[in-house]
DNA sequence: CTAGTTTAGTTAACGCTGTTCATCTGCTTT
DNA sequence: AAAGCAGATGAACAGCGTTAACTAAACTAG
């Protein structure tokens, strides 16, 4: 009974080329100037076919935003295994999604900066919503672990850990679409960020940017 | 020579025509939802007849920001004139900033969450870049004051001005594209976000979210 | 070994989209 | 009345996401 095992393999095969395809043009092209005949000419195919594979064109971007959600969540776990100070390792952290973003903009611009509109399909992009939700999860604990600490003076995990996240959003969404605008300096606006924002949780930390 | 003047007052009046339906329909389905057809249909003209009018679809959104960022910047002023403490007269500006995003997502999105590709135009967006860039500038004439009366301890009027931005950008745009995430109740949110990057630039305020 | 069924992939098509161009209409001027 | 002209349009182009009907190959049962 090999022969079903190999028929499965190639099947997968497919699949993932058809993901690699969509994956490399979605970065370099972005989402919406990409076409399903464009990606089905790339892996020379009949562009029905990628609807044998793929609900539609979301539910290919809803499985590529999850494997970036998967290669954000392994850095930040390496991070928290190889920092034993909580804060630092919040800050860390949260510097890695900056940094991240900042690194691979179009990944970032398709998973954050995609409004994902559902038609009528409840669980459509069901995937991407739960990996975020990982993400977020795992900023939430650190939230709590430093607040628990009394490092933090807040009585919101929750409230906080969507600031933070907004906040680290805000400088690396408008650092991506606004590369034209008169910044100040990249490394001082994160780091003045960063300050600004801990230390208004009242974390310890000279004030002044 | 009345008769010149009748007809460019009609030209003028169905110009006015299209923006109005334009930005009803914009507004209410969003940008991509609504076509130029659509548009067509409910001014009761054929498509065409838009191109008279204006260059593009793009032309026509562009416009419309400019109208709208008018308003925001009315409003900006509007605040300053009534609000003698620049503390609070910053705390609303940013505020109202963040309200006219969420009021007006799709404005909002072109604006600022959009890369303007100036692919042969370089004037492309002009309106709406123009109009960004002195909202801009009125925030960091906030935060010049701020920090002249000893209310922020900052030494980076520019920098502090960019983190700010950033940080009601980042609260904006995430609640306009993840409109499904589980968030915290948004005044809640939008207050708690301003509390603590405010203390954290130094400003009076009772820590803790 | 053949007949029937399942599978994988394709072709053609539908109903959209933004936009362009040649054409037509109705008013103004000569 | 004839010519010119501005404003509006119908038809069309090239593209889009997606579906339905179809073909060809492979597998399975008798």
């Amino acid at each position: 009974m090999g022969v079903q095992e190999r028929r499965l393999r190639e099947k997968q095969e497919l699949r993932q080329e058809i993901l690699d395809a969509a994956r490399d043009l979605f970065v370099h092209e972005g989402y919406d100037n990409v076409s399903m005949r464009k990606i089905a000419e790339k892996i020379e195919y009949s562009p029905t076919t990628i609807y044998l594979y793929f609900k539609d064109k979301a539910d290919l971007l809803d499985q590529l935003c999850e494997e970036t959600f998967a290669r954000l969540e392994k850095k930040s776990l390496l991070i928290d295994r190889s920092t034993s100070d909580p804060l630092e390792a919040l800050r860390k952290g949260l510097r890695a999604y900056i940094d991240f973003g900042i690194r691979h903009p179009n990944h970032y611009k398709l998973t954050f900066m995609t409004e994902m509109q559902t038609g009528d399909d409840p669980d459509a992009f069901g995937r991407t919503r739960a990996a975020g939700q990982r993400t977020f999860d795992h900023l939430a604990g650190q939230v709590a672990q430093c607040s628990k600490l009394g490092i933090f003076q807040i009585h919101d995990v929750k409230a906080t850990s969507q600031i933070l996240w907004a906040a680290i959003h805000g400088i690396t969404s408008l650092q991506i679409v606004k590369h034209r605008f008169d910044w100040v300096e990249r490394e001082r606006l994160i780091e003045g960020m960063l300050d600004t924002v801990l230390s208004g949780l009242g974390a310890p930390k000279a004030v002044g940017v």
